[in-house]
DNA sequence: TAGTTTTCTTAATCTACATTATTGTTTTCG
DNA sequence: CGAAAACAATAATGTAGATTAAGAAAACTA
């Protein structure tokens, strides 16, 4: 099992002592996902918190057109959820499925509760990471109000340069709010400027 | 000092001895702000949570154009702050201001930061209001991805019904992403429906 | 390796919302 | 209180980006 990227992942922000190493990975299991697979879908109660080892996975929502807005993709190294339905525990909005064949880690809500209860310091971690989430979706919500779509492209490409070669276009469409067929138009404009 | 109302707002999530709360409340100073004030400008950076007992403040950016794009509002028993700046301490891009004559509470980033320290409490009550505010701004980014100008007015009626009497049209416009002008008659369909 | 599906491009047309301008109303404050 | 400033309503015109449609290229899958 690869636990190095997830006690890395955890070590940027906390010094965890070997055997909280060891009780922390014993609260992980790991699950392999095709391509297209789903890890969760609209009004299912989401009960984990997921850490990405392998491929891509995303979390969006369908508008009332069917169509797919994406709120998070999530290459390794990356965790993800519907952090509203993990919070209340209520049916969420939220599909989260796999772009390519991926593996991820899960830690179940109540493990993860126990784990705040037991060691302060795991709180401390996930409030970090739950704060420069926040910072990044703060930033994404004034990008959104604004800058043009040539603009929100542009910051895309700086933000996230390793996925702009990985990912088909439309999904990152879906991400920066445009159409398909207007993104190719504005990428046509870069590739002339 | 009304420091019952922030003592309130941190005993929704955990509880304090009545020493904790005499310690934390040691660490506040209170600050009134005129209308139109600013509590922090773009390139400074900011040093303190501010936590809203009067009145109401706004975070926001200026476009390349000079227009107003509103991140949050902030009624007495809210947070706010720059966070990006806050976190990195490095210059930030918020403007924060009061939209009325107010009074906040301010807790410094070093004294939070020795809060987390001595009391894991702390730190759990703001894992909690973090998470909280980041599930608000998700939603916000797909909301703003994926509804109508009018839906998104509507949507701001119903979460913030209290601000909807209270605050002028044009922040209003500027929150949900709009110009004034075309809020005006997205309220004019509104009524006639 | 062919056939199916998915993705990308291009172009014509359409629409939600922006811009500009004008007038009236409300709020601020000296 | 009265003048100035800020805010709101309405309407004409403009535009970023959506929709629709169709064909080409790339990527799966049997």
């Amino acid at each position: 099992m690869p636990y190095e990227l997830i006690l890395q992942n955890i070590g940027k922000h906390i010094y965890l002592e070997p055997q909280e190493e060891a009780r922390f990975v014993s609260l992980l299991t790991s699950r392999k996902l095709k391509k297209k697979q789903f890890l969760l879908r609209e009004n299912e109660v989401c009960r984990h918190s997921a850490f990405v080892t392998q491929g891509c996975l995303r979390s969006y929502n369908l508008d009332e057109n069917g169509f797919e807005h994406i709120l998070q993709f999530a290459p390794p190294d990356w965790w993800i959820a519907d952090m509203y339905s993990l919070i209340s525990q209520q049916p969420g909005s939220l599909y989260i499925d796999a772009l390519e064949d991926s593996e991820v880690l899960l830690l179940s809500k109540k493990d993860q509760e126990q784990l705040y209860h037991d060691c302060p310091k795991f709180e401390r971690f996930f409030r970090i990471i739950t704060e420069n989430s926040l910072v990044a979706n703060r930033r994404r919500v004034l990008d959104n109000l604004s800058l043009s779509a040539q603009q929100r492209y542009a910051m895309f490409c700086q933000h996230y340069p390793s996925l702009i070669n990985h990912l088909p276009q439309k999904q990152i469409a879906a991400y920066i709010g445009v159409t398909p067929e207007f993104l190719s138009k504005l990428r046509k404009e870069f590739r002339h400027s």
